[in-house]
DNA sequence: TCGTGACCGTCCACAGTGACAGATCTTGAC
DNA sequence: GTCAAGATCTGTCACTGTGGACGGTCACGA
């Protein structure tokens, strides 16, 4: 009965697919599911060094430089499909955007404006990059559930987009570039 | 140079509308952006107390129970703004739902399928929630940014719930009432 | 009158973050 | 071939954020 948090349960998750070290989960991690799964490196690390107390994994023989893989245990494999059983938590969302549109009262305008236009830019980066990676893998019959993660992170870049631009010109601000009305529309279908 | 961090700036932020105790700031941003900015009490009363101490706030007299209400000191005025000026900070987000689906490989494909289920469910509820709000809010002409915090998170329920639908077969499990194909749409227009 | 439930604050253990430190190996400019 | 720069890899620390337990105060109705 480890109870492990979400934190380790997700490592557990990730060294189903064969022993890794801290650095590699975080990598695979960020690859993986980065946007909507936040890892630190320190906490990799320390859940690591718990679980292989606790028996969950089972630290094998130092690699290259420091690099010590962790292989998943029968133990670790109970402790997580136990976990994954409880289902999904609750979500933790924190976004600073948001928070500064709801508190758009309290601050100058073009101070607003000027960081909604920058964060479009951002997603519609964000977005087209999502949108290439799609492609590749679509092309090479991928993982269907890592598509579905992609899918997601499509929905939500091109979501918050399309908010942007339909925010009120009294929040957004009055487009930089041409005469006005809504900018040419971002990435594909509905 | 305060210096403030998210948490207090935020409070900071809220405080603009008059003096306000801990319960109410936690309140008011419960109701205001809950899904999208998380505060804790424990965090609130420790920024309070922090605030006060360095004069960003001022406690006023106790009223009813315990309640202490803080007012914005013209230094707390000044902080907000300076932090403002720094531009929304990283996003923290942490979905569960979504790592489980990543990792939906290593976990059995009905368990995954009924938390898809229930969570379509549960964003389709939220959705409708919000859906009422915004119309009776338009209807008392509200806040504009608090109508565009509003249409950020019925962007984002909307589009779980279409997220949801769109997943292959194979991934959100055989639909349980009719024959198959797309539920009916949820919510109004695209 | 009691007792239930909404207020209101405090405290604590634990989880999560980002900056920093430091070691080890690879690469490539010269 | 060597030396600097940078990538890889682990770890520590102070701080921020989370969730729940706890205790007290007040309003309201049975």
């Amino acid at each position: 009965m480890s109870e492990v948090n979400p934190t380790a349960a997700s490592l557990l998750g990730f060294l189903h697919d064969g022993p890794q070290t801290g650095w590699d989960l975080v990598a695979r991690a960020e690859a993986m599911i980065g946007p909507f799964w936040s890892l630190t490196r320190s906490q990799v690390y320390r859940e690591l060094a718990r679980m292989a107390e606790t028996g969950l994994v089972s630290a094998g023989t130092p690699g290259r430089r420091e690099a010590l893989p962790y292989e998943i245990t029968e133990a670790g494999r109970r402790a997580f499909s136990d976990w994954a059983a409880r289902g999904p938590g609750e979500a933790t969302v924190r976004l600073p955007l948001l928070l500064f549109v709801s508190l758009g009262r309290h601050m100058p305008r073009e101070q607003l404006a000027a960081m909604l236009a920058e964060q479009r830019r951002q997603q519609a980066e964000l977005l087209a990059g999502y949108l290439r990676v799609r492609a590749e893998l679509t092309e090479a019959a991928a993982d269907p559930y890592l598509l579905a993660t992609l899918d997601f992170g499509i929905a939500t870049a091109r979501g918050t987009v399309r908010w942007i631009d339909r925010l009120p010109e009294e929040i957004r601000g009055a487009p930089e570039g041409g005469r006005s009305g809504p900018r040419a529309p971002v990435g594909i279908r509905s």
